[in-house]
DNA sequence: TATATTTTCGTGTACGCACACGAAATTAAT
DNA sequence: ATTAATTTCGTGTGCGTACACGAAAATATA
């Protein structure tokens, strides 16, 4: 392995001057820059990244800006593991983080982390920004400060991010359709429902149901869809009555499908009117939903690797920072099948 | 970030001291050692890697012996590229590798290739022991020289290697009972083909097709089960004719389960024959297979993420020579589901 | 030509750790 | 108590690079 020094032997002049060229910095003479050049191009020489780590004491802080999980069980606990084990990676390579929470439920803690996020000062920032709206409006204060900003999770369109790591929820829709369309008999109906506490992430499940809906124009099986909305899902009896009510005043419906992650309260349900008969689909493999799924009542669950979510993004960033690797603009995270038999091959 | 220099100054030593605890080397009171201890536990301190693979400069060679693949579209391909993905991230943390090849269907050639890479006295090797006898004769090789071997891909039990990576099989056949389950109507017949060149890997194709009929024991439609074997499948003009005649003498056979990685054979019979009432299933992501996925002759795949396999055996093989990270015995790779409309995600 | 200015380059130190060498402290032998 | 043997530990150097500082060389100005 070829060194700096070897380099600056052959060519006659310092380290100093080959570390000079290497990096592009001022200070050396056209000719001698061509010269040294050569001879690294002949040498085949590559910079030792680890000595160049160690040697740069440079310090990165990537901040990031996720929605808070009051319960272990929530979504955002895998993003967050993932992002927790590529710091593990690189923490020794000069890297700090710098974690924000926000509620998701309300705009205004979002736009108070913002804030904080900005005024902390970081090389590089990681968000979902699960509030359209005030990131559009927000955003500025990044671009102000040159900090490159990447979206997980929620697309946002129409921003300079660096990037946005997530599922095509149209076409994962589409998968979920399909799956529901085998799982059922040749005439059936169907059951959407959505959770308005949602909302603040409506384009993704919005998406999702016409990926599901779009399914269904090509099936050749008899299929109606039926469509249900509720405020709140924390009030399970509320919750379980207008369902069971539903339910029995519509004896056709053999499938529900939920277009986020709340399936397993829809579940618990389900499984409380011993209705066998009725095929559950939905999203996330969080703790609740897996239980649900290895005892029959959901039938499949539709996963986006989350935890890679987080990892690839800080791995994403750690790249640009490090070796200005620019990355592409939309990374699709996997569209996961997660039945009873694979579940415990993740 | 806490440093050698920290504990030494802390524990009242020196940092040669501090080094010797870290290494478990001797020359150290059991007094002193504790103390050091200690207050490595309390800082929370960890070797920087990067500044101990520059200072030492100690190199790695890890050896690899993999079938070879003529053509790309194999199967090796993807762990292959797996391993190679993982040696470009530690090439530079004094890393080499030495691929060996040999051809799957002589064990000669695995023997001799088996020599050859024990006589490169590796500091580690990565495996894929296809041929089950010749490796139980030749695992004493690399015990004598104390070098440690991982399996890749093809389990081999009752021998010491450090670690085995690959698909659960008989549960990955399980799961494409279920799929063949959903897609089937009410009342039909299934055709299991096996193709008799996949005999050095038996285990697991064996496996695959217990689990697929294991799966049906349960199912609750009437389903009739077939078997079909081929010695060769290059011929394609007598595999094209036995299979047409067979297909044609029992005509309820609406499902194939082809329990290798050669769909695309298959398929390609098949979709001549136009028998769209036909679905197949089957293993791999080959990229003659996603053909056939795609244009719907195939109806899904089962992927093991070769290529995380190759990756992961090496990173695996990296902690453990470098941070004597013992790693586990088995890593169940995941099983995936992949239909038309996720394989664009994987 | 002498001096000032700019350009070009060499030297030294630090990053955190591994490891060899040898010194100091402790213990054993006389 | 003196010396020898052994255990315990401190110091120094190097790994390959980054970067600051300042010296030398080249060029400009008078």
């Amino acid at each position: 392995m070829k060194s700096i020094k070897d380099i600056a032997l052959k060519a006659n002049v310092s380290i100093g001057t080959v570390d000079r060229v290497l990096h592009n910095r001022p200070g050396v003479s056209e000719k001698t820059k061509k010269k040294v050049l050569k001879i690294i191009e002949d040498y085949n020489y590559t910079v030792n990244p680890v000595a160049s780590i160690l040697a740069s004491k440079k310090t990165y802080t990537i901040a990031t800006l996720l929605p808070e999980n009051i319960n272990s069980d929530e979504f955002w606990e895998s993003p967050k593991q993932g992002i927790a084990n590529a710091m593990e990676e690189i923490k020794n390579l000069g890297f700090l983080i710098n974690n924000f929470h926000f509620n998701q439920f309300s705009s205004k803690t979002y736009i108070d982390a913002f804030h904080k996020m900005v005024n902390s000062k970081p090389s590089a920032v990681l968000i979902a920004p699960i509030f359209n709206k005030e990131t559009k409006e927000l955003i500025g204060l990044l671009e102000n400060e040159n900090i490159p900003y990447v979206f997980i999770n929620t697309e946002t369109e129409g921003l300079n991010n660096l990037s946005f790591i997530g599922q095509d929820s149209f076409k994962s829709g589409l998968l979920a359709g399909k799956l529901m369309n085998w799982v059922l008999p040749k005439k059936a109906e169907i059951l959407i429902i959505e959770i308005r506490k949602d909302i603040s992430n409506y384009t993704s499940i919005n998406k999702r149901i016409n990926g599901f809906k779009d399914f269904f124009k090509t099936s050749k099986k008899s299929i109606t869809i039926h469509n249900l909305h509720f405020e709140h899902i924390e009030n399970s009896e509320t919750l379980k009555n207008q369902l069971s009510n539903y339910l029995s005043e519509h004896t056709h419906i053999k499938g529900i499908f939920v277009p986020s992650s709340k399936v397993s309260a829809v579940a618990k349900i389900v499984e409380s009117l011993d209705r066998k008969d009725i095929e559950i689909g939905g999203f996330d493999t969080t703790n609740k939903n897996i239980k649900y799924l290895k005892n029959g009542t959901v039938d499949f669950l539709i996963s986006q690797k989350p935890i890679q979510q987080g990892y690839d993004g800080i791995k994403l960033l750690f790249n640009y920072l490090t070796h200005q690797i620019k990355p592409e603009k939309y990374y699709f995270s996997p569209i996961e099948i997660v039945l009873k038999e694979n579940v415990d091959f993740l």
